[in-house]
DNA sequence: TTCCTTGCAAATCGTTTGCATAATG
DNA sequence: CATTATGCAAACGATTTGCAAGGAA
């Protein structure tokens, strides 16, 4: 389980931390491209599955058939525009007692959950506006 | 939009009524397949598609790659077993009051939130028992 | 007869993996 | 040197789709 340091692991970690829009694989890798030409996809992929087991990045399976990262590990919501589809980080009260709601009346274990809130985002309300 | 009634696809339907584990469409595929053993998988698949786009069934997406169907329309959530990977349904009060607390300070407009809960099964949770 | 639905197979898509080579400690 | 990581391409699993033939209205 020991491992060595790479290049393009320290790429993609580093150029995740910059962006705040949760990019899936693809767009990673088109990116860390521009730096590092011969990459791989496949490097790609190992290293954002390595750096999620780590816990350094987290990775988000929204549903929506590709999954999405974020090196952004502190606990907070996430919501996903109908529209544009734009994933964006939610900055609210903790609602980790609906874990106490589901625990109440079942038979086993909660140990938590997985939430993601749907809806129009700023720009894709705005623009649906009829003021 | 317009659509005939078809015996596969009232197989299929039937068939998910009878089930409360939220079959993955293989499943349903191989089940339905005894009485109707030339039926093809992309036929199940189109059907599933086609019952959940009119709201007759439930498309589960866990984030575990494979998605499940369920044909109990009502609100209610959900738990899937970290261990045995069951789906559960879950007896439990609202908790659609996270919304308002996702919408405060938020500028663009929750429209709804999807959740599963995680933990041990009644099964595995008895299991592990150390008593 | 019209046109929706099927069965079948091939095609997609996102992701993983085997292998020989390169890089790290 | 002992190992881990990489690039490349092939392999995968789940789901979708094109097409000619079958079935419902």
């Amino acid at each position: 389980m020991t491992h060595k340091r790479s290049r393009q692991r320290e790429l993609i970690k580093a150029f995740l931390m910059t962006r705040r829009d949760h990019p899936t694989a693809d767009v990673v890798y088109s990116r860390v491209r521009q730096e590092m030409p011969n990459i791989s996809l496949g490097t790609v992929y190992r290293n954002l599955t390595l750096l999620s087991e780590l816990g350094e990045i987290q990775r988000l399976r929204l549903g929506d058939g590709t999954d999405h990262f974020d090196a952004d590990t502190s606990p907070h919501n996430h919501f996903i525009c109908n529209h544009c589809k734009a994933v964006i980080d939610l900055e609210m009260e903790s609602i980790d007692s609906i874990d106490k709601v589901a625990a109440a009346g079942f038979q086993g274990e909660i140990e938590g959950h997985v939430t993601y809130f749907y809806g129009s985002c700023p720009a894709c309300a705005e623009h649906s506006q009829i003021s």
